[in-house]
DNA sequence: TGCTACATGTAAAATGTTACATGATTCG
DNA sequence: CGAATCATGTAACATTTTACATGTAGCA
């Protein structure tokens, strides 16, 4: 029941069509919430039958006329009741863990060429994080109320893909140089290892 | 169909039954992956129809009697040719980013209680997570490569829960302070409050 | 000319959740 | 005595994904 608030949450923020909509999905805010297209479009409906949303046409040069979806009145309202009940905490899955767990049963090598794949992903997600924070940094934050919402979420995709960035990074010096020491005493292996020089794979 | 994979990853470290594989969903790696009792007693049939999998019955004193379920040979195949695979990044949906992503439609007071309740949730779970962290120091994490791979994922869930408490520290602070500043030039407000002084970490 | 982006949908299949159902034991 | 834990399931419902379906415009 909360893609429903997904989509409005959106809304809320300007009227969008179900293209406009997937594509944040998709992007800007993918990384806290994802829905595909027919998903979209037939939440819309239904929403718009509910009273919750309407549309109207728009037509364009060049381009196939889209629906505009903003909030009804009711919509906003029904947003802001829901808005003040306590979050639950995400279930999640991630199958990159699923894999970790199990990675005993293959060889280190393989392990390590996981993680570094899965680094390379998050951290062309961060960089784009960070360029869309400094492009929002470029504005008040909260001069416009509206505007913070959307950019403390940022901040929060922008830590999440950094921490598994930096975890991938971890968990692979540990396979490599079989660490079974406790870190802390010294973050960083005895070897003069540093600034990861990935020559050697 | 992952649901299939996250079991068997569990069976690969041990046998299992239904209800153990629930509280284990539940608990210790319920920080990368979630199911439900009718989901798991349903693939669990599914998978040993499949041959992946094949069950005991283990009758115990007081209790009723448990299925206790093994990979089969077939299964551990299957489990490592899935692992070979690139992992999938996940596309997660969190309630708490929605909310905060329109925390402009409520007042500030509502966005900071909403923070902190959230930040109490992930300080348990962190500590929760230490606390077996501690435990699987205890022995050692690489001799035995079986184990290497959930101490990998706990690490994991750990950076994750840390990460995200932080995340509910620094949002409330620039919402309490309606901060407009670029943060990190000064990291603190100038007035002298000090709620939580993360000053000893 | 073929690929990508724009734009919207339907249908079927797979997954996941919630409610219903049962029954023994242990703890307070 | 009531609630929680152990233990397994079914049925109904809701959600999500994947495949099918269509058509225009711009770019290489």
């Amino acid at each position: 029941m909360s893609l429903k608030y997904a989509i409005m949450s959106l809304l809320a923020h300007g009227p969008l069509s179900g293209y406009e909509l997937m594509k944040l999905f998709d992007g800007s805010v993918g990384y806290f919430w994802h829905a595909t297209h027919p998903q979209i479009y037939k939440e819309l409906a239904r929403l718009e039958s509910e009273g919750q949303v309407a549309h109207r046409a728009v037509e364009q040069r060049g381009r196939p006329t889209k629906k505009v979806y903003s909030l009804s009145e009711e919509g906003h309202h029904d947003l802001v009741a829901w808005l003040r009940l306590p979050a639950r905490v995400r279930q999640f899955k991630d199958e990159m863990m699923v894999k970790t767990f199990c990675s005993g049963l293959v060889s280190d090598e393989d392990t390590c060429e996981l993680l570094e794949q899965h680094r390379e992903l998050h951290r062309a997600r961060l960089q784009e994080y960070q360029e869309l924070e400094r492009f929002l940094r470029s504005g008040p934050i909260t001069t416009n109320r509206l505007r913070r919402g959307p950019y403390l979420t940022l901040l929060r995709g922008i830590r999440y893909e950094r921490d598994y960035m930096e975890w991938c990074e971890e968990a692979a010096d540990i396979v490599r140089h079989r660490l079974d020491r406790p870190r802390g005493r010294s973050a960083r292996p005895p070897s003069g290892r540093q600034a990861r020089p990935r020559s050697t794979r």
